[in-house]
DNA sequence: ACATGTGAAATCGTTCACAGCT
DNA sequence: AGCTGTGAACGATTTCACATGT
């Protein structure tokens, strides 16, 4: 099992990869990686040291290949489904986003209390009442939950997700929520990033 | 200079703080903002021991001095003025969250193309054309810029930030943006979130 | 008894420096 | 000559364990 640091940079470097391979470049070096993603060259080489992947002492690593490499250890094979829960406008950017993309990734159904919503197509995905949450979470195989829903109600979101079986979830609502320890979850709070960017800033404007 | 990781969590207990304040509670364990936050105990003291606060070692910390000590590390004085650069969905919902706040943070402006939008107010900030954010930023003193534009638009975005003299940038774009060594750059993935989330649901799910 | 404050140890993550290959 | 792969050094972060205070 990867440490979170290195499978989010495998994951970032995927990314750069697909962005890179549009320009035909079918080979590419660690610090050529490095200079896009902002890491040293050696710690690209760490990297992909700890995950098995060789390259070549004259070329460098093979881009389709390496992609495809870390693709296989971060998603292997089949779709992975994704559920969200709040169609706010939070909600409805995550789902513009999924709608766009190549189905590797798939929002299979989100949920809302507004009665207006329910029953339309979101953006490609169904919006159903958050009781109907735990039934169909069972029957589509869903990975990961994704909360965009008020603080108030981020924690009862969660609670729904855990009792439905889901190991993954991230977290958008500015509240720390609290899951059991099997459970895998990420909290992404723009208000914190606020403040600890606006705190750095000032530093750094200090520093002149 | 605190580093990230301790300033995260610092701000992490004044949010929970600020919630644990109106249960009318004066002091606060260390255990106790461990238990809330997902942290332990010796973690906690020792955070507060890098910012140099002492509690007190029968009653543990007296939750009002905390939070003051941490608003005054983070954020002294005066209201920090933010501007958001792209009005969908996205900075829609970033810009109804402050709207909501005690003007502590303030986002004195926001920025599209969209012509419908320009000259508007959305949620109290005015909408300007992006063309004008230089002048608005140097008048304002800005202390950090948001970016909510599309992919495609985001490293645009970002020079004209870093032109108006700005050194704190949160980057919501899904693509990596190069700043120079002088600007402090948080980038915040949803599509890396959810990728690294899956691979550690599915770790977690086969771990049974 | 139970909490804080804190050296010291342990763990985790990054960088250095260079052998080995092409 | 310039790259990869990697042991070893380094640095950062977390945890341990306990002296000290109430």
């Amino acid at each position: 099992l990867l440490s979170e640091k290195i499978s989010e940079r495998l994951i970032i470097y995927k990314f750069i990869l697909q962005r890179h391979k549009s320009k035909n470049n079918i080979n590419i070096f660690s610090h050529q990686i490095a200079e896009i993603t902002g890491n040293t060259a050696s710690q690209v080489r760490r990297d992909l040291m700890d995950v098995g992947y060789s390259g070549n002492q004259k070329t460098g690593y093979n881009i389709d290949n390496l992609i495809s490499v870390i693709q296989e250890i971060i998603a292997p094979n089949h779709t992975i489904n994704l559920v969200i829960i709040g169609v706010g406008n939070l909600g409805k950017a995550i789902l513009r986003y999924y709608s766009d993309l190549s189905p590797k990734y798939s929002i299979v159904a989100c949920f809302d209390t507004n009665k207006d919503l329910i029953g339309q197509y979101i953006f490609h995905s169904k919006c159903y009442h958050i009781n109907e949450l735990i039934n169909i979470v069972k029957n589509n195989e869903v990975n990961t939950g994704i909360i965009t829903v008020p603080a108030a109600e981020a924690q009862n979101a969660a609670d729904k997700l855990i009792e439905s079986g889901i190991k993954g979830i991230i977290n958008f609502a500015p509240v720390r929520i609290k899951t059991p320890e099997d459970i895998y979850i990420e909290q992404i709070d723009f208000s914190i990033a606020v403040e600890k960017v606006t705190y750095f800033a000032r530093r750094f404007k200090d520093a002149l």
